[in-house]
DNA sequence: AAACCAAATTGACATTTATCAATCGGAACG
DNA sequence: CGTTCCGATTGATAAATGTCAATTTGGTTT
């Protein structure tokens, strides 16, 4: 593996605090590779033998049954995936599917649980990584019981607005038929939706969102740091912003 | 703190590995508390002082947005609570209040995560813990997302059945509004869901259901090892039960 | 035993969401 | 430059789910 990306591992949350000798021994047999878009690296039940991490492009995790399939969650760099079965050294509950051609690195999973023993701070590490992981799934859960389709999409456009940098446009840097999966909603249904936002100031034209009127849509959205992750991706999370002010003049909703 | 219950929580999974001095070092500060029911041990958004788990009773965790509530775990003896907040020093992302009377373990947040950083084999443990906690979200996502509200009630049947070991009767342990909460539904759609299961050989007494045809109650409900947890509590899950063999005769549906 | 209360159930209805079919539109390709 | 294909959209309809109000039920209190 070449330095430069060596390097960038180096720099994750994830392996930052461990020892020289034990990131030499963790990324000894590590894989940089490349997949084209469409692949599916690893399938729900499989047995997984690699941590990924994915360092440039997009992945989809989804989940299946009964012949119907859901999008649970949409990567991008840098994420790690499939941590907790590796950690556990079980099988994929989720498969994971490049939706780019993505750049992975892979780490053998034997080495990886063996390193996380000795090394304290790398455990360390791996049990925030994973505590990150598992908070972006609680709010995932909220946000999908206690809100309709439109408030989800809503709120999807506030954090992609909030992630993306620009405040007037948001670019939906995928299918829409897949954005729909992981806000849990038809495509026809989320173009149905789009529909009822125009009311609230949104406007679409092909991937590219316009926000016109952004106190509406807050208004309608009421976003919360409880269910919405305004910050980096969201299953690889890497835990920062957790605790950072919300919304500059939105209340709280409830205590607290 | 009793003996007894000190030995009760060394046998635990996230405590078994771990070095006397150092269990002795977490237990210190530990208070193991009766609290009656009903009451609110942590709201949402909460800063999270103490890690909890349950050695007697039940407690729901629940999230709140826009004046709407859901229940999104029941738990029972023996689980971790507010794990992920321990370890990220965070604020809570869910409420918990006791369903029963219950005696919960609480031991302080500080001293956990010191601990963690000094014992490698506990930081293992951890991460573990949370990794356990974290499929059994991955779960409960797709139950909620690829299941209609009939299918999952059969599927908490069928799961209820394995826990509580009598294939013939499961009860509800606690107001079937609580489990209409936590199954995503209104306690409306819930009795109208039992009044469908009747066509599957299931009748409902008050909080006693009786499993009048297994067969195709199963055959509605699906059940699969990537959605099911037919084993431990859901999320303080020791884990345990994850490898194990699925249904006696049901393949597992698609790939692997 | 009567009265009372809250949870559960039932019915009628509204809303949301899914499904199916048809059409539109843009990108890729010959 | 037109054709083709596939995703997106739209409309019509069905199914699922939620809401509201009225009972019913079961347990508890008095």
């Amino acid at each position: 593996m070449k330095a430069a990306d060596l390097e960038r591992i180096r720099s994750l949350q994830l392996f930052s605090g461990m020892s020289e000798d034990q990131f030499n021994d963790v990324t000894q047999g590590a894989y940089l590779q490349t997949f084209p878009a469409g692949l599916t690296l690893l399938y729900e039940g499989d047995p997984v033998d690699f941590l990924y991490i994915l360092m440039d492009g997009a992945v989809e995790l989804q989940g299946t049954w009964n012949d119907k399939e859901s999008t649970l969650a949409i990567l991008r760099p840098i994420s790690t995936f499939i941590l907790a079965a590796v950690v556990l050294e079980a099988n994929a509950l989720m498969s994971a599917r490049t939706l780019e051609k993505s750049q992975i690195l892979m780490i053998p999973a034997e080495a990886f649980r063996r390193i996380m023993a000795e090394d304290a701070a790398f455990a360390v590490s791996v049990a925030r990584e994973v505590s990150g992981c598992y908070r972006g799934l609680v709010r995932s859960i909220k946000n999908q019981k206690l809100r309709n389709g439109t408030e989800r999409l809503a709120n999807y456009i506030l954090t992609q607005q909030v992630r993306q940098g620009n405040p007037d446009v948001v670019v939906i840097p995928h299918e829409k038929r897949t954005l729909a999966s992981l806000l849990g909603m038809t495509a026809e249904n989320l173009s149905r939706a789009f529909a009822q936002l125009a009311d609230y100031g949104i406007e679409v034209h092909g991937a590219e969102i316009r926000i016109l009127r952004p106190v509406p849509l807050r208004r309608l959205a009421k976003p919360n740091p409880l269910l919405d992750n305004h910050a980096p991706p969201g299953m690889g999370g890497s835990g920062k912003a957790e605790k950072e002010m919300w919304p500059p003049s939105l209340g709280m909703a409830g205590r607290a």
